[in-house]
DNA sequence: GCATTAACCACAG
DNA sequence: CTGTGGTTAATGC
């Protein structure tokens, strides 16, 4: 453990930017940093776990296995927390979170995060705000996978990665097609169809996993009309 | 009926 | 792993 860690992390969550010097010392004193190469898992699914994670670098990928198969349910990009609402309440993990990239994690000790929930309420503000853009994101989400069809389900998830992950409209898919259909509930094979359709029309340049966004208002209309 | 959508299977690079 | 073609089932005109 090193005290020092937190305090002079230049990723702090915005929750830990309220936090003290003592605070962080205290923070640094019981929470570990852990680097993952690409492919290892974070944490897995019915696991125990008694940590906060906290992704301070690096892509992650966070699933969960359905009945009839694998869904990704979401991507998300240091810095950033993952996996607060399945700590807090419950032992077991219910879902699985797995390294996308190269990706440094902290892992904050629950009984420490709790104190500061307790006691600081700046922080305590943070947590909740994010924890409500989550539920509001993931709201979106399920309409979307529930009453979309592939095609817009496909463009929705290329201006994700294109807007949000990537932030230029050139983007290498950090994931198989297999896992791309995970992510939009297609079958691989649609994947693959549906984005060889959308180079045809000019919407996107397709070379393997570098995609070029060429038309993305009309990407857009798509994933607007479903 | 006919068209659309998408899943499953099989096979080829 | 990925792209394609054929087939099949469900759904909506």
């Amino acid at each position: 453990m090193n005290l020092e860690i937190c305090k002079f992390c230049n990723k702090r969550s915005l929750a830990a930017k309220h936090l003290g010097n003592e605070e962080l010392e205290r923070l640094g004193n019981n929470c570990n940093e852990v680097r993952f190469a690409k492919g290892d898992i974070i944490f897995k699914q019915n696991a125990l776990s008694s940590n906060i994670i906290y992704i301070k670098e690096g892509l992650v990928k966070v699933h969960i296995s359905g009945p009839e198969r694998e869904q990704i349910l979401k991507i998300s990009k240091g810095p950033a927390f993952l996996g607060i609402p399945t700590t807090f309440g419950e032992k077991i993990n219910h879902y699985s979170a797995t390294a996308i990239n190269d990706t440094i994690v902290c892992f904050i000790d629950i009984m420490t995060f709790k104190g500061f929930i307790a006691t600081n309420s700046e922080f305590s503000y943070e947590i909740i705000i994010d924890l409500c853009k989550n539920e509001i994101y993931n709201f979106h989400r399920c309409v979307n996978q529930l009453q979309k069809q592939g095609p817009g389900r496909v463009a929705d998830a290329l201006l994700f990665f294109a807007d949000e992950i990537f932030e230029r409209d050139h983007i290498e898919l950090p994931l198989l097609r297999h896992e791309f259909g995970d992510l939009t509930g297609n079958s691989r094979e649609n994947v693959s169809r549906i984005l060889t359709d959308f180079n045809r029309e000019g919407l996107i340049n397709l070379n393997g996993k570098n995609i070029e966004l060429l038309k993305k208002d009309l990407l857009r209309q798509i994933s607007e009309k479903g």
